[in-house]
RNA sequence: GGUUCAGUGGUGUAGUGGUUAACAUGCCUCCCUGUCACGGAGGAGAUCGCGGGUUCGAUCCCCGUCUGGACCGCCA
């Protein structure tokens, strides 16, 4: 403004007004965005003060000016609201990471950190580290192999997570443990997962679940109120794995809101309905239904949408009705029994021009199903405040998983995960129905943490390796060392394992958990700044014993 | 591996079978003594991702390919 000129002047910090008259200091004219500069003059209050900026009561009458390094017009705006692609950010990550929204994140991913380090410090948890160069292991991710330069033809695998070693330095008595543990799996990624992620890991002795949930759940209130200023309280709701699917059709079920799954499936057993008659004939068949209050005014393409999810989701279709003169119109009503519809609408307690979804399948589908449909309702109505924040523990897993086109049973945790004390004798007669001792902590339908209870009991884990499948030489042969040590004497334990990264995105209120890594890789693997991975020398490969085929 | 969306000045978008390829922002020059999303006047800046095809003519239509996003499979 005339020989007025104003800079806004930024460090880690935030902004600060700096007011030049450039008669006094020519070289002002020469200063241009993300110059690097330094700044003599007198800290004054503002003749004009701004109440928007934090900042806004200050300004520094600068009197001598240096510039300390001049640069290059950048190729992206660097403030809070820059329109950059993410695509560009990635690229220009160096800059990106100016913008103090980015750097708030990292701040605040820093004080998690800190506050789960203090917590389990002051609560007599030992930090150790283990390999990150380990031995491969047949269940779980794929893994990332790392070859022996020493050992020609041998390769290392990079730690999937720590699981053996923690579960080890149990064996060895150390009673508690954790470690901000980096972890690699070769999978393909997501907007909330990386190949190289952090894990807050954390075992224990002696500890029953009760005990154990109450120890991590002081820890997370106490990561609210440092990072984020909001007191909650211990006592997480704990949900059980069928409860959590049939009311929410999640096993991380967001109950920010309502919208709950309801069972109907008595009131159509015997349903004329090709759908319901055909779902019913299925083990475990059952209808499952939402009802949305005043939903009837949804168009034919918005409910074609919600169908389309449900589609997504495993489900054959969903069943769309509304209620309107205290009955039911829509494309099904018409298969309905006056008895049916009348009994539908009084167990969902549906009023006038409430809309109702259903779905009809073997119970864990229609339920996943119903529930992707529940998410959606969610976005689409804006159901949920993003700075409200709802733990809660899903608790109960089944122990297996059934896969039907190999026709067998596979851990559904992992198989060091105990059986219910109580449930052990159905290993043999009805596996699929023996619950465990794993446990999943959930914010906002996010899987935060996960982790069990683990076997100690040798002949147990023998079980455990049989029931899946394998034979007493492919045990010694991959997981020989690990059940020898339970040889000699190991405390009952377990513990779990805090996806950071994750937990980090959703308290930050970020969409990608590249916003809470400095160096993420993109959705195809890549890491848009350093172009990794990249081809290496002949000579490296030649000393590694790898040949290019191809 | 699959489905799907996108690729046009530095950045983010609009648009069209024949255009001087538009808008916003950024950048440069000048004016402005209280701006803070400043304002005013002017200016520079684009082989419309790449290859092939259809056509008199393609940034636009078709095929292929590359890059990126979301999702499914996968992630004990």
């Amino acid at each position: 403004l005339g020989s007025l000129v104003f800079i806004d002047l930024r460090d880690r910090t935030g902004i600060t007004q700096l007011v030049f008259d450039e008669t006094k200091e020519s070289l002002v004219r020469d200063v241009r965005n993300e110059y690097i500069l330094e700044v003599k003059g007198i800290v004054a209050l503002r003749r004009d003060p701004n109440p928007k900026l934090p900042t806004g009561e200050i300004e520094v009458m600068a009197e001598t000016l240096t510039i300390i390094n001049t640069a290059e017009v950048p190729p992206i705006l660097i403030q809070d609201d820059t329109d950059a692609l993410e695509e560009t950010r990635m690229k220009y990550r160096y800059l990106d990471l100016r913008r103090p929204t980015m750097q708030k994140k990292l701040i605040q991913r820093a004080l998690i950190v800190k506050t789960m380090r203090n917590y389990l410090d002051d609560n007599g948890f030992i930090d150790i580290e283990t390999p990150m160069l380990t031995k491969s292991t047949p269940e779980g991710s794929r893994e990332y192999l790392v070859p022996s330069r020493v050992h020609a033809g041998e390769f290392y695998a990079l730690a999937q997570s720590p699981q053996i070693f923690k579960q080890m330095l149990m064996v060895a008595g150390l009673e508690r443990y954790y470690q901000i543990a980096r972890c690699f799996r070769d999978e393909d990624l997501r907007a909330d997962r990386q190949l190289d992620f952090t894990q807050v890991d954390i075992e224990t002795s002696f500890l029953s679940e009760a005990e154990f949930f109450l120890i991590m759940e002081e820890m997370i209130v106490k990561v609210m109120k440092e990072v984020l200023n909001i007191e909650l309280t211990t006592d997480f709701l704990k949900l059980p794995f069928y409860d959590a699917l049939n009311r929410f059709g999640s096993d991380k079920p967001d109950i920010r809101f309502g919208l709950e799954l309801s069972d109907v499936t008595e009131i159509f057993v015997h349903s004329e309905f090709p759908v319901f008659k055909q779902a019913l004939s299925l083990k475990q068949g059952t209808i499952k239904a939402i009802v949305l209050e005043n939903g009837a005014t949804f168009s034919r393409k918005e409910t074609d949408a919600l169908t389309e999810v449900a589609k997504k989701n495993g489900v054959k279709g969903l069943v769309v009705l509304k209620v309107a003169d205290h009955t039911l119109e829509g494309g099904a009503a018409k298969f309905f029994t006056p008895e049916e519809s009348s009994a539908l609408i009084a167990k969902l307690n549906a009023s006038e021009h409430s809309l109702i979804l259903m779905t009809a399948d073997a119970w864990e589908k229609a339920c996943v199903g119903l529930g992707a449909v529940r998410l959606a309702l969610r976005d689409k109505l804006n159901l949920t405040r993003k700075d409200d924040f709802a733990y809660l523990w899903v608790v109960d897993f089944p122990l297996f998983e059934y896969i039907e086109e190999e026709q067998k049973f596979v851990a559904r945790h992992h198989p060091f995960t105990r059986p219910k004390e109580d449930q052990i004798h159905l290993l043999d007669s009805d596996p699929g129905a023996v619950l465990s001792c794993s446990y999943d902590m959930v914010l906002n339908g996010f899987e935060i943490a996960g982790g069990s209870l683990r076997i100690y009991d040798q002949k147990v884990q023998e079980k455990m390796f049989e029931m899946i499948g394998f034979t007493a030489e492919q045990i010694k042969k991959r997981f020989g060392f690990f059940v020898d040590a339970f040889k000699y004497g190991t405390p009952p334990h377990g513990g779990i394992a805090f996806g950071l990264d994750r937990f980090a995105m959703v308290l930050t209120q970020s969409d990608s958990i590249r916003d809470v890594i400095a160096f993420p890789k993109n959705a195809s693997a890549r890491c848009p700044f350093t172009e990794a991975p990249s081809p290496v020398e002949l000579k490296q490969l030649d000393e590694l014993h790898i040949k290019i085929v191809k």
